[in-house]
This record gives structure tokens, C-alpha cells and sequence, in this order.
DNA sequence: ATGAAAGCGCTAACAT
DNA sequence: ATGTTAGCGCTTTCAT
């Protein structure tokens, strides 16, 4: 209970109990060279007695190669990073890297601590979502020969190996569906215009509406900060429209939460009264009521291809960028209209939902 | 572009190029020990004109002391612990320690590769959310005296520092509200028993049945893994009972969407048909249709105290081991049957939801 | 096949 | 107040 902290084994302490050299050690530890069954089992034996783990910081020291990916994102606590991390950390779990996790929650100053922390720790990559700002900050690596990559938003100027989405396609793609279901007054949640993510969805969405030939309403596009007071406050602008729209494509899924809470403030009926479909599918968006349709993205699989592609940078930094875009899924649930064709099953309770 | 990577740069080039001993810098860069504001400004001029970052492997391997925590545990997309991991890396961050994540996705064989990462990489501390299984293995931090704090789930025969909730209470409290509310059929989705959230919310489930002199019915405790699929299959069996229960507690966030899209499969209504409370007030619970009542936890503040407790240890090793247990909060909603006290403002349209 | 030894970048004890 | 230097634990030539 009350011990001293004991100190770890060293590798030398191993080469000592095995009666061997420390470079012989060395060599069982890494696999490199070639040592003799005979003291290939001394070696094993000192090392499960002794327990030894090899001391990281001193094998970093010599190489000069950290193995370490760096991963700065904005906000943890948002299933879509969270999930992007997960299969990042899969990848590189794999690879024997190790994660570091620099989460800023949308704040500056915290990025670039993370972003010196990266620096200081001599990081072998970096993985990044890039509010659009700091591009000078992230130059530095650039210049260090630390391979960058950017994930779901294209930094501004920076030209880096990329993994996005089809935000304009997807966008598109939803407002046709609202199309196909009848309606003609349709409202978009936006996000910010100086992220990407922001500014290709509603390109989208202004796109689909010219294709059918129908005029841009501005006050139809309300602009959030994609997180979930946002998406309540542009709701209930679009609300108070004196010609509210019958249809509304948000364009992220924290913002569909606050989007709900108003609708559901308001006593409107999801979709009767208006239609809605949200960008991400989340957990929980089948067991919203109505179940919610959705623009479904691959986030894990962005996770591993990012991880691939900053480990590939690499292994390899010379040769072409590389820019990965990954295609969306509508999957249509019943908070549109079609609802009453996809889930016929209602009891007499839910008839005038 | 077809750069070479640039080595960063050393405290010995800072040194040369500001003409001062290496101690000089390491002493500007530490801010130990005592330097002329003359050199100390040629220093910082070196600093910044060569871009120098401390390399932390070196200073690691000097000091012996890493500053870095590793955080291991078993689903960083479940919204408790990408909250709990956010409130520990403010902490950290605020205390310059580095957070290192081993997200096990509930895998022991993941799990051991990130305990023995931590192990080699020396880590300060580690904060864990076991499995109640892998004792053992973190016996060999004991054994090496790197504290170890355990976060919401009591491990079996670990000693350690250890941040929880008030389980029991919070279940008693959450059956005593259905009492309150006329429910007298009352339905429990319980965690598996071998993991302390789940034995506690269960045993609070049952007290609470005691001290009201109702029977404890087994077939009204149903079993879920504490996963979506989990809850879904336990709701089933409750609503396929004879006399399935008129109310149900659900011990943990995930479990609860899985009982949402039950419930809503066979097309009952909330609360009227059936009445549910859910562990853990997530994002999406008040976005729900009727919003959900849920007992929520201060999950944030469970985080920031992980890493206090973590940090205080290593700064005092000794000293008694500190357990502290958190309150929690039942937040009413709508999704039982006192709705209709605290949301009288419902449509037309909703009056017969 | 094995060992001896230099040195990665930094800190701190000691010397001046 | 500043400099000199040994050495943290490891890998990797270079000898043998």
C-alpha cells in the first residue's frame, strides 16, 4: 500500500539479468538482426521477469520518427468527430501509431496549443478539420515536412491531402426529393458560408432550385452556427416567415436537434405540417418519432481513409495531393411525406399526427 | 513542393545561434533558474527566428516524468464518454499534461494493447472505465505506482480512486416519481449485473419496489448489453408480457433509443400507453417527441474530477484513496404521464397523442 | 552472431 | 549569472 514508486526496467537491466549486451537485447525488442535461439530465450526470459516495456521517449529520441498522428478537431462531443476518431484510431491502432487527441471545442486558442503540443511532440502527421482561419498556423507543418490532412472541410488556401463529402450533391439531391414530394416552398438551415461544409450545401440547394426553374428566396435560407441553438433560432425564423416553407433541409445534425425542439414548441406535426431531413445519421435519428430521414455519411469509413492517407504521406511524402471525396446516402424514414409509403404501419392514434 | 523535411531545429542550434551556453535556453525555455534580461532576450530572438519547439522526447527521457495521462475506455461514440473525455482533457490541457485515448470499442484484446501502450509510454496516470474483468492487468500500474482512477463503474477488487454516481438513489428516486405518478406496473431494462452501474440501478430499482410494498417480479427486469440492440430486445420482451408494465426505467442512454424504436414499432404512445424514464439527459433527449424525462448526470464535471483526482495523486502519491460519488438530477419531460402538468400547451393536433 | 561505444536532445548538478 | 558536462534509455554503426 504504501510503496515506492518503483521504477521501470531498463534495457539494460534486461541485458545485465540475461547475461547478454544491450545491442542484443535491442534486437530481440525490435526484431532487427539476427540473434541465436539460445540467447533469443534468455533475452524473452529477462524480459517477462524483469516485465519490461520499453521505454517510448528513449527509442523516439534515437529514430527521429515518432510514430505519433496527430488529430485536431473541433468538438468531440459531436457523434460525427466522435465517430471519425474512431476509425482513425482503428487505423493506426492497427499500424502501431499512436493517436493523439487535441480536441479545441471551437476554441482558438485551444487549437493552437493543441497545434504547438503537435509541433513540440514532433508528431509524424496531422489530421485536421479546419475552421478556415488558422491556415497560417497549420503552414508550419507544411514547411516541417509533416504530412497535413484535411477532413470534412477544404481548407481555404492550403492545398493538402483532403477527405469531404459530396455536399453539393447531397444537397441537391434532398431538395429533388423534396421536389418529388410535391413541395415547392422550401427552407434551408445553412451553416456557416466560410466553412466548406457550409457554403457546397447551400450551393447545392440553390442549384436544385434553379434546375426546377424556381426563384431564391434569401429569407428562405437562414444561417446557423451548426450547433444546436442555432438550428433552433433559424427554425423559428423560418417560422415566423409570413409564408412559412413546407419543407426544411438542415444542414447538420446538431442544428436538426435544435430545429426539432422548436417544431416541436411550435405543436407542428413532423410531416404533415412540414417535411424535414437532416444531414448525418445519427444514433438516434430512428428513434426520433417521426423517424428522422437523413443524409447518411460514411464517417467512419472518412476516419480510416484519412488515416490511410496521412500514413501513406508518410511513408511516402513526395507525389501528387490526393483529395477523397465520398458520396452520400438519402435515407428517406418518415419525416417527409412519403412517410405514409414507407411506414404504413400506424395505429388510429397516430392518424392525425 | 518537392521539399525536403526540414529537421526541426535543437536547443543546441537556439544556443549557438544566440551565443549563449545550452543551459542558458534550457533555463529560458523551463523558466528555472535566473537569466539576464540581455540574454534572455537574444534567446527568445533565436527562439522565434528559428522556430524552435522543445523536442518532448528528450525532456521526457531526462526528467523521467511524462506529464502524460492515458484514458482508457470501451466507446468513445456513446455521448457519456466523448463528455466524460472533454471534461478531462480541459483539465489536462489547462495542467499542460497530455491526454492519451485508447478507445477499446468494448474489445479486450484493443483494450490490452492500449494498457500496455500506456506502460511504455510511461504514462503519469491513467482514468479507466473497466470492465470489471482486466483487473489484473491494472494491477500492474498499482504495482508500479502509477495511479489509477476508475470512472463510473466500480471495479471488483481494485482499490483505487474512484468517480461515480449515486446509482441506487438515482433509480429509487426515478420508480418513486412513477409511484407518484398512480404507475403501479413497473418495468426495468437493466445493465448487465456484472458491472456496477448496472447492479446498483437495479438494486435502487428493487429497493424502491420494497419500500412501497409491491412485489419484485422478475420477469419485469430485462436484461440489456447496454447497447442500442440491448434495449430494443428488452423493451420486446416487457410489451410481449401478459400484463406488460405501464411504466419502464432504462438504465442507460443507448438502451433507451432501443426501447424508443420499439415502442414505436408497435405504434404506442408516450406517455400514455407507456411511460419511460432514461439514464443520461444526451443532446437529442429534448428533441424527442414528447421530450424525455431522464436522470441526468453531471457527466462534464464527472470528467473534470477524474483528472483532478488523477492529477492530485500523482502530485501525493500516498494518502487515502478518495472515492467521490455524484448526485443526480431527474429532469421531467414529457415522456410520463405528469406531462401534462409541465407541457400544457399542446395543438389540436396532439391531444390524443 | 555478438559486443562496445557513440550519440539522439535535453536538464541539472556542479563549477566558475 | 552563466557555462561545462554527465547521463536519461535506447539504437546502430563498427569491431570482433
Amino acid at each position: 500500500m504504501t510503496e515506492l514508486r518503483r521504477k521501470p526496467s531498463t534495457l539494460k537491466q534486461v541485458a545485465a539479468s540475461a547475461g547478454v549486451s544491450t545491442a542484443t537485447v535491442s534486437r530481440v525488442i525490435s526484431g532487427n538482426g539476427i540473434v541465436s535461439k539460445k540467447l533469443l530465450k534468455r533475452v524473452q526470459n529477462a524480459i517477462d521477469t524483469l516485465d519490461y516495456h520499453p521505454n517510448q521517449a528513449a527509442r523516439r529520441l534515437r529514430h527521429m520518427s515518432t510514430k505519433i498522428v496527430g488529430v485536431a478537431i473541433s468538438d468531440i462531443q459531436n457523434p460525427f468527430f466522435s465517430t471519425l476518431v474512431e476509425g482513425i484510431e482503428s487505423v493506426l491502432q492497427e499500424n502501431r501509431y499512436l493517436l493523439l487527441l487535441g480536441n479545441s471545442n471551437e476554441n482558438m486558442e485551444r487549437e493552437r496549443q493543441h497545434l504547438n503540443t503537435f509541433l513540440s511532440e514532433r508528431v509524424s502527421g496531422v489530421i485536421f478539420n479546419s475552421t478556415g482561419d488558422d491556415i497560417a498556423y497549420y503552414e508550419k507543418f507544411r514547411l516541417a515536412g509533416v504530412p497535413l490532412v484535411a477532413v470534412d472541410r477544404k481548407p481555404n488556401k492550403l492545398d493538402v491531402d483532403l477527405i469531404q463529402l459530396a455536399n453539393e450533391k447531397a444537397a441537391f439531391d434532398a431538395v429533388n426529393h423534396f421536389f418529388m414530394e410535391g413541395h415547392r416552398r422550401i427552407g434551408l438551415i445553412a451553416g456557416p458560408s466560410t466553412v466548406s461544409t457550409g457554403s457546397e450545401r447551400c450551393a447545392g440547394y440553390q442549384r436544385a432550385l434553379q434546375a426546377s426553374g424556381l426563384p431564391i428566396d434569401q429569407e428562405l435560407i437562414q444561417t446557423g452556427d451548426f450547433r444546436l441553438t442555432g438550428g433552433y433560432q433559424a427554425m423559428r425564423s423560418l417560422l415566423d416567415l409570413p409564408e412559412p416553407p413546407s419543407a426544411v433541409l438542415v444542414s447538420n445534425n446538431l442544428m436538426t436537434l435544435g430545429a426539432l425542439q422548436m417544431i416541436h414548441e411550435r405543436g407542428l406535426s413532423i410531416p404533415d405540417q412540414i417535411s424535414l431531413i437532416g444531414f448525418d445519421d445519427m444514433p438516434w435519428a430512428a428513434s426520433l418519432r417521426p423517424p428522422l430521414t437523413v443524409i447518411a455519411q460514411p464517417v467512419y469509413e472518412m476516419g480510416i481513409a484519412a488515416a490511410h492517407l496521412v500514413l501513406d504521406r508518410i511513408k511516402e511524402p513526395e507525389g501528387p495531393i490526393r483529395q477523397i471525396t465520398f458520396e452520400t446516402k438519402l435515407i428517406v424514414r418518415a419525416s417527409c411525406r412519403c412517410a405514409k409509403l414507407f411506414y404504413p404501419k400506424v395505429t388510429k392514434d397516430e392518424q392525425n399526427l
